[in-house]
RNA sequence: GGGUCAGUAGCCCAAAUGGCAGAGGCAAGGGACUUAAAAUCCCUCCAGUGCGGGUUCGAAUCCCGUCUGACCCA
């Protein structure tokens, strides 16, 4: 047997022994090992790119991988799965450039991702894999698709869940809906429109990003600020177009108050409350004046701050409100449908942005205020979004910023309807305060007009919207920032939807039993390009004629040729990895309660089903949004039994890098640099280079492959280095000179246990340490037990870095013993198996073991040993240190002052002076105030 | 502009409830081993906690202000 430590054929060793005996499978119930209580612990999945890992991703997986051999040692059932965001938009572009069929393109992604990933000794249940291009899986995106598709909301239904929760509000199946009347007696095409209307998944014209040169619709992230898309550099335009859609505003409420229940950073509970966005409110109605054909119109408008209305002194509507071509007059007419055009082009950033000068035009209309009849100019701006609110405002530039700045770029009228607190400037005020000018002067203008002088302004609120409740001009609402999510894509490779077309426009979905619908092959992923802003797109789709159309019952369909967004796979994977095999439902009913269910520590049934879901922030929002949304569907119609689907996040920070500019900004690669003494030099021209801390990317060249570390230290090095590079949640640095240091440390356990051969030597060296043996060595005893305690806690509250200290400090102290007990070795390596599986499991096997230690019993310390019985205490006098004093730690207060009274320093400095006071910290310190 | 988090040695980072600023690692210096180097082992060195106030017997920790950085929102 080797005795030096050859951790790259100990690691491929271990690593083939685990795939063999199936050692991290997950017991489902009804198999020996489910009696266990389960530990569901998920990491986000991967899209496997085509550059392959970086140190930064495995970060995640490294500490939930620690945490999963933790738990099965602690007696729990683990799920711990892997798979891969598989559709998306980098293998589909790739293809148009090389004709690559996407597939191919994932399958061989996947497949460096998987051999990384294996080589990182991760210990996942990889008979439970999933990609979500696979039709297996994608055929149950439909399935969800399909129950969404076909259901509505009530949100007056009130229900008791199979944990016995009430829930108000629910996804009901679509025949359900109850159907008026007088829409009924219209015949079945008016109640299927009616229907329509009321689905959960709908059709709608909605503006989007449309890249006529991509041929596709852009997500706001693919826009760059100058309005042109991110890749290409093609000009974007905001068009209305017809896409699928899914009703997630209808959960708004249940997506905030849930929140609530949930062990998630609170950071990211305030993005999602953020983004979200509930407001109260009112909506106001304004009559326009005059006769003609803008007369009669009615503009509402929402506003968080229907106190101030006194203050409004001109309206705004967004370019593409309904009304505009309506009531510009016709002296304005043609400004007016300039500026509308031009505002099309902008994105909405760039609209919204406080910085940039506000533009806008006069509609030549005006409206009536209604709390003071005075006549209020119509204005066309673009800071005014249709998307948000109603597409209109009542501007009050006395209170609002941007309303202010509007107002003062366009001379309009500035007043003052808030009193702020004493020594505050009124004008742009935006806090709470006194309603003053409210209306102007004391008493009625006109009889009945609403009185808001001297009120708070929280009553002021209250008392202007029950007067336009009232008197039918407007009334209490709430409102969200949250909009329906644009669900569909003109891309080819998603999931198709299991939806056709009739000739004559009307709707059906693919029975549920005829799902998958597949996703045809294709020789063309070109997109449809155009320089025609509105020329209709043409998906990939489309073009396969054979797919499309649909002969079904003698008539024929048109299928439907959008695809669905990449979060659609990503909404539902961790419920698919409970049932990853099961080909007659999405999962099977008693696997669901048993992976997704389970109790809090006082017993009551926990709210989310994933004990542990760890990744990156950059997520925070939308996956975590849609995948609450989806879930919170499925839980309304009876498949999943909790309310939310991860109860406890985890965000693990960034890896960064160094990265290293000439003079000119280049970003030089670390091969090519030299450090003298601290400052870095280009290897070749000698240049002085500047260092930066910088996201790892390629573009910066700072990127480092584990392959390359694995290759010169091993994974258990990586492993270790990774965690404890500092506390997990943080954003550190990367820095390859500091990895020896962990490696040394595992090098130095190894040596615990087989001894180094010996120069000259030419016997081989005994294959086990002569100083193990079968006696404890009782002065490391304390220290052990003391180094679990630590461990144990550490890693429960993922502190890797505290915890790996701690063992160093061990293994330190046991190379310096001259004997070591052979269980005190053995408890020590079990510690150790977590971070560092592979030699763990190797040494434990060179002492005599035969099975693995994954599921060793994890050891246990008494706590009176993790205490010393002497404890140095600091002597303070006045608060100063000025010497120290051992005494037995359970030592009375005044036995430790006694003691501190006894040092020479400190009777010569007190010298006889009474006492005033003394504080005793138990354990810390003494504190003498004379 | 608003919000959240963070700033401790040359570097990465530790320090329940306020209680001796240091657990660990890297780097640096010295030494052992070696013809030498690498590896290994031993020893040593270094900050008063971004800055300015306040509360307290006592502040890295709490409060106020301020600067810098990251992220989110506008």
């Amino acid at each position: 047997m080797n005795s030096i430590y050859d951790f790259n054929e100990i690691e491929l060793k271990w690593q083939r022994y685990w795939d063999e005996h199936q050692t991290y499978r997950a017991a489902n119930p009804g198999r020996p090992g489910s009696e266990a209580p389960k530990f569901y612990i998920l990491d986000f999945f991967p899209y496997p790119s085509g550059a392959g890992l970086h140190v930064g991703h495995p970060l995640g997986y490294i500490a939930s991988d620690i945490m999963a051999r933790f738990m099965r040692m602690r007696g729990y059932n683990v799920l711990h799965p892997m798979g891969w965001d598989a559709f998306g938009l980098p293998a589909e572009q790739y293809a148009v450039e090389s004709g690559v069929h996407p597939r191919v393109t994932t399958q061989k992604n996947i497949a460096t991702y998987k051999r990384q990933l294996k080589t990182i000794g991760l210990s996942y249940d990889w008979d439970r894999e999933v990609a979500t291009c696979d039709e297996d899986y994608y055929h149950w995106t439909q399935w969800i698709f399909h129950k969404i598709y076909n259901s509505w909301y009530d949100p007056e239904w009130r229900w008791t869940d199979a944990d016995g929760r009430e829930v108000v509000g629910a996804a009901r199946p679509i025949d359900d809906l109850p159907i008026p009347p007088e829409v009924k007696a219209q015949g079945p095409r008016a109640v299927a429109e009616y229907q329509a209307e009321h689905r959960l998944a709908y059709l709608s014209e909605v503006p989007v990003n449309w890249c006529p040169a991509l041929g596709t619709v852009l997500s706001n992230e693919e826009v760059t600020n100058e309005g042109r898309s991110d890749r290409g550099n093609h000009p974007v335009y905001r068009r209305p177009l017809k896409q699928w859609m899914l009703r997630i505003t209808e959960y708004a409420d249940r997506l905030l108050t849930d929140l609530d229940l949930l062990d998630w950073p609170e950071s990211i509970k305030l993005m999602q409350r953020n983004w979200i966005g509930r407001s109260e409110g009112a909506y106001v109605d304004f009559a326009i004046e005059g006769e003609g054909p803008a007369g009669g119109n009615v503009i509402r408008v929402f506003t968080t701050r229907p106190d101030t209305l006194f203050g409004a002194t001109y309206m705004v509507l967004a370019p593409e409100h309904r009304l505009v071509p309506i009531i510009t007059t016709t002296e304005h007419h043609e400004e007016v449908q300039a500026y509308c055009r031009q505002a099309q082009q902008k994105s909405e950033l760039d609209r919204t942005v406080a910085t940039k000068t506000k533009t806008g035009i006069f509609t030549g209309a005006y409206a009536i205020n209604p709390v003071n009849r005075e006549p209020m100019p119509i204005w066309v701006a673009d800071y005014v979004l249709i998307s948000y609110g109603t597409g209109s405002i009542m501007a009050v530039p006395g209170h609002d910023t941007r309303d202010l700045e509007f107002a003062e770029t366009f001379g309009l009228k500035v007043i003052e309807v808030v009193r702020p607190p004493q020594g505050e400037d009124w004008r742009g005020f935006v806090g709470d305060g006194v309603a003053v000018n409210s209306p102007l002067g004391d008493g009625e203008q006109f009889p009945g007009q609403c009185l808001l002088n001297g009120l708070p302004t929280p009553e002021a609120k209250k008392t202007i919207t029950k007067w336009l409740e009232e008197r039918d001009l407007g009334e209490g609402t709430i409102q969200y920032k949250l909009r329906d999510w644009l669900f569909s894509r003109q891309r080819y490779w998603g999931e198709p939807f299991p939806i056709l077309c009739r000739a004559d426009g009307s709707i059906v979905s693919v029975d549920e039993f005829e799902l998958p619908v597949t996703l045809p092959d294709v020789e063309d992923f070109h997109p449809h390009a155009s320089d025609d802003p509105d020329a209709e797109p043409q998906t990939p789709l489309s073009r396969a004629t054979d797919w499309v159309t649909v002969r079904h019952d003698g008539e024929e369909y048109r299928r439907e040729t959008n695809t669905m967004p990449q979060w659609a796979g990503s909404c539902w994977y961790y419920l698919r990895f409970c049932d990853p095999h099961n080909e007659h439902a999405l999962i099977d009913r008693a696997v669901e309660r048993y992976w997704m269910g389970g109790k809090l520590p006082d017993g009551t049934p926990k709210p989310g089903g994933v004990d542990l879901y760890i990744g990156g922030a950059e997520h925070a929002v939308l996956h975590l949004l849609y995948a609450r949304f989806w879930h919170k569907v499925l839980y309304d119609l009876g498949y999943v039994s909790t309310p939310e689907p991860f109860h406890k996040l985890f965000n693990q920070g960034m890896i960064l890098a160094f990265t290293y500019r000439d003079a000119r900004g280049v970003c030089i690669e670390h091969e090519q640099v030299e450090f003298r003494g601290e400052d870095p030099y280009h290897k070749q021209t000698g240049e002085k280079l500047a260092a930066t801390v910088e996201k790892m990317s390629k573009s910066l060249k700072n990127v480092t492959n584990p392959d390359a570390i694995i290759d010169e230290y091993g994974a258990d090095t990586l492993r270790l280095y990774e965690m404890y590079m500092g506390p997990l949640e943080a954003s550190k640095p990367w820095n390859t000179r500091d990895i020896i240091g962990v490696h040394r440390f595992l090098q130095r356990v190894w040596r615990l246990v087989v001894p180094p051969p010996v120069e000259g030597q030419t016997e081989p060296p005994p294959p086990l340490n002569p100083k193990i043996t079968d006696e404890r060595n009782e002065a490391l005893e304390r220290l052990l037990h003391k180094t679990i305690k630590k461990v144990s806690e550490d890693i429960a509250r993922l502190a890797y870095n505290t915890a790996i200290a701690k063992m160093i400090v061990w293994s330190n102290e046991a190379s310096k013993a001259d004997t070591l007990g052979r269980d005190q070795l053995e408890r020590f390596l079990r510690l150790l198996s977590p971070f560092a599986p592979h030699l763990s499991e190797e040494l434990w096997q060179r002492l005599g073991h035969t099975e693995s230690l994954a599921r060793e019993a994890w050891p246990t310390y008494e706590e009176a040993l993790t205490r010393d019985e002497t404890v140095e205490l600091a002597v303070q006098i006045e608060g100063k240190l000025r010497d120290r004093v051992t005494v037995p730690v359970d030592a009375s207060d005044e036995e430790v002052v006694a003691a501190a009274l006894e040092r020479p320093i400190v009777a010569k400095e007190v010298a006889g002076k009474p006492l005033k006071r003394t504080i005793v910290v138990k354990g810390r310190l003494v504190n003498l105030i004379v």
